[in-house]
RNA sequence: GCCGGGAUAGGGUAGUGGUUAUCCUGAGGGACUGUGGAUCCCUCGAGCUGGGUUCGAAUCCCGGUCCCGGCCCCA
């Protein structure tokens, strides 16, 4: 019996390995032309960096372990808080705004399903210290234009917190984070019931979230107008903004976890929200303005979104992302930033990559010039990529071997070759060759490998 | 964690409670000691795992592992 990869993990062949590299080469590109600087981070950090972020009810779907100090680590099971963290402990002092793009494998403890793996990719980026809703209209046509890289089609929604949490100050403590929830699982039903049971169905809120794209936006307004001279429950006061970033507030609750009710304060700027949407309008975005949208954690702050695709079951989102509040939460001074993460094997599913991989050139030789023709490959390599036969065939099965493996040309080397100082340039798909000294054959490959 | 469907050479498959388990493909070699994918021949290679029922199990039953789809969850 053989061993078995574990569980919800995968090998991938050459071919797939290619196919990945090739879309995270053209994905790598678009980051770059924006000025974006790839990071790395530890693939396993300590098991509190991520109950900080996320709670404790994480170490559930964390691989977790103790090493034989007796330390508590975890392999990371996504990126933006170890990059996060670095930015805290290195990168403080460093100019304003940072922009950071990083991709790396992340592991969850989780059921394995269509596009959802236990060890998974990741590729993302964080953009540290920028003003709202310029970041976050950067942000979103940044992935955008990463996935058209790839040719893959998504459906972006994008969301603000700032009129959610708004909204939920008019509703009792108690009650936000049930009704936040229900917003966030599409239980329209049930969020109805709620809201009719606390006296809060004229917030506006139902109508609010079933509302798409521009009417939305009209709709948000209106609430704004109607909501200023209501009265507020519990909203903390802002922090002066003179010189702190745009949009930032305090944390008064310190380094509590994002899961135990530290709420970074989400302003209500609507009129942020609308400079967002005419950035992206301007980038000439296609995206859908939906307040359904609102991610799970505290730490969100402004606008969030999401990606989604088709043909990926029920594991459909392939981008999530948005402004948020977490350097504080990792003991560094309060800064805003915004990012996303990309399910890099979900978009793998999806990409409709044409192959084109250039098979080498094959150096075919008689055995008895073995080594001439060995120095010959040498030389080859230093324009294009040779293999020489290391199975101890003869010239016909060499042949047979290249045809085999896809070979495009074949250069053959004999004795009558090495004699005449021309050797032979055989065109495997047309079946024609020619006698050429060895820098004739030099260049016309070069030109053949252009461009690959 | 829950529900359903699966697991037969490297890949894809057929079949039956009972001789030596199909076929296709693949890989290696040969016919072919200087010219390829053809052809022919040879070789390699399999019933996930542990238990049970049975005279006999790859087949039937149970547990486990892994895969596929869905639920929960999804930082």
């Amino acid at each position: 019996m053989t061993i078995q990869r574990p569980r919800g993990t995968r090998d991938f062949l050459p071919e797939d390995t290619e196919k990945r590299g090739r879309a995270k080469k053209a994905m790598q590109d678009v980051l770059e032309r924006w000025g974006y600087r790839e990071v790395a981070t530890p693939t396993f950090e300590h098991l509190e960096l991520f109950t900080i972020k996320s709670g404790a009810s994480v170490i559930e779907e964390i691989y977790s372990f103790k090493d034989k100090g007796g330390r508590d680590l975890a392999l990371r099971p996504e990126l933006t808080a170890p990059v996060m963290r670095m930015y805290v402990s290195e990168l403080q002092n460093s100019p304003r705004p940072q922009r950071l793009w990083y991709f790396g494998n992340c592991f969850r403890y989780e059921r394995p399903q269509k596009g959802r793996f236990r060890e998974f990719w990741q590729m993302g980026c964080e953009l540290i210290g920028g003003s709202k809703p310029d970041s976050e209209a950067e942000a979103i046509a940044l992935a955008d234009g990463m996935l058209k890289s790839v040719g893959v089609v998504g459906d972006i929604h994008v969301g603000y917190l700032g009129l959610i949490r708004s909204i939920l100050s008019k509703i009792e403590v108690q009650h936000r984070s049930s009704v936040m929830r229900m917003i966030d699982k599409k239980e329209r039903s049930a969020l109805a019931t709620l809201l009719e049971d606390i006296g809060c169905s004229h917030l506006g809120l139902l109508e609010l979230i079933d509302l798409k794209g521009q009417p939305a936006l009209d709709k948000a307004a209106e609430i704004v107008r109607d909501m200023g001279a209501g009265p507020e429950l519990d909203v903390p006061a802002d922090a002066p903004v003179a010189s702190a970033p745009a949009g930032t507030a305090p944390s008064p609750a310190g380094r509590g976890s994002a899961r135990q009710g530290r709420a970074v304060g989400a302003e209500l700027r609507l009129e942020e929200f609308q400079e967002t949407v005419d950035l992206l309008r301007a980038y000439g975005v296609n995206f859908t303005i939906d307040f359904e949208i609102v991610r799970g954690l505290e730490y969100y702050s402004g606008t969030v979104f999401e990606i989604y695709a088709e043909g990926l079951g029920a594991q459909r989102q392939i981008c999530g992302g948005g402004t948020y509040e977490l350097a504080s939460l990792f003991g560094g001074k309060e800064t805003s930033s915004t990012g996303f993460g990309l399910g890099f094997d979900r978009i793998m599913e999806i990409v409709p990559m044409e192959r084109s991989r250039r098979s080498p050139v094959f150096l075919a030789f008689t055995p008895d010039v073995k080594i001439q023709a060995a120095k010959i490959a040498k030389e080859l390599r230093k324009s294009v990529p040779v293999v020489f036969d290391v199975m101890g065939r003869g010239l016909g099965a060499q042949l047979k071997a290249a045809a085999g493996a896809g070979a495009e040309f074949v250069v053959i080397v004999g004795k009558d070759e090495l004699d005449a100082g021309k050797f032979t340039l055989r065109d495997m798909s047309g079946g024609g060759q020619e006698s050429l000294a060895l820098p004739e054959i030099e260049e016309r490959l070069k030109e053949h490998y252009q461009g690959f």
